[in-house]
DNA sequence: GTTGACCTTCCCACGGTGGGAAGGTGGAAA
DNA sequence: TTTCCACCTTCCCACCGTGGGAAGGTCAAC
């Protein structure tokens, strides 16, 4: 089994191949989230140089930029790593996929539901306070349960 | 400095004090939950029975109610420490809670924003998926970025 | 060669909550 | 009285996602 060779960074810039840093920029995933995701093994482990640093090539700038589209639509990392198991599955069928979303549409509802559910009250509770020097306080008297008391 | 002798918890119980699993069942609170408060110095340190248990009295309990709506309202620990201390401010200006108020309303009104946009993105891209058996994929193109391309 | 920007690993933090181990206590039933 | 079980104590570890920073090595430009 000839192991891939170590190369020099400055060769495996010849041949298009990116440091972390590099890769982070082209991507929009931080250096030290690239790491992170390579540790939980949603990343496939990166080649390296010879001194040890970690070199990404187009494909992987491509996961990577995959991965952060998708927290920006607030996938969770389990739910990534479905995504991606899909993606570079070719038989894949595009029902699960929709399966995937929708059941994450689903969690946006009930956190979209829960935080309006928040807002309306204090919403309510903010409209009852004069808001002026003096210590009475429809908002205290909420939290302290003291109000329909 | 006659430090306050330590009870033991029967007589304790006497004088209506509870025990933290008792404070929890009254507070909604979980034991877990309150001793963290305290460590984090939410909370004053509680008193102690000779075994060494923690006693509250119903004095705690009601801040630990308040901690609980106060976090059913989406405060973080950093602003219930701020609500505390005003709700103990006999002198407080009702103004300043307001304010607090006021500002965690928009807080949860840019995150109830961010949730809806990815809701929106989502629903479109569920929307397009025919969701059968082929492996093609709106949702993934999109994901991977080759969507526009 | 020196310098400064970058890389490596390692540990720590946040918010909030839970799980669980190991050992001590409380109270009631046998 | 002894036994038993539920509860208490402290301690450490986990989740998710991200960042900060220390200590040490490397790269490239000057």
């Amino acid at each position: 089994m000839p192991q891939a060779k170590r190369v020099e960074l400055s060769e495996a810039r010849r041949e298009g191949l990116r440091n972390i840093g590099e890769a982070a920029a082209a991507s929009g995933v931080s250096a030290k989230m690239i790491r992170h995701y390579e540790e939980i093994g949603l990343l496939a482990k990166a080649g390296r140089t010879a001194a040890g640093y970690r070199i990404y090539g187009d494909g992987d700038v491509h996961v990577l930029r995959f991965i952060r589209r998708s927290r920006d639509l607030g996938f969770t990392m389990k739910e990534i790593g479905e995504l991606l198991g899909l993606w570079q599955d070719r038989r894949r069928a595009s029902a699960d996929v929709k399966r995937l979303a929708t059941r994450h549409i689903a969690d946006l509802d009930a956190r979209i539901a829960e935080l309006q559910g928040m807002r309306r009250t204090l919403e309510h509770l903010v409209h009852c306070c004069h808001g002026d020097g003096r210590p009475d306080c429809p908002i205290l008297d909420d939290l302290a349960g003291t109000a329909g008391a």
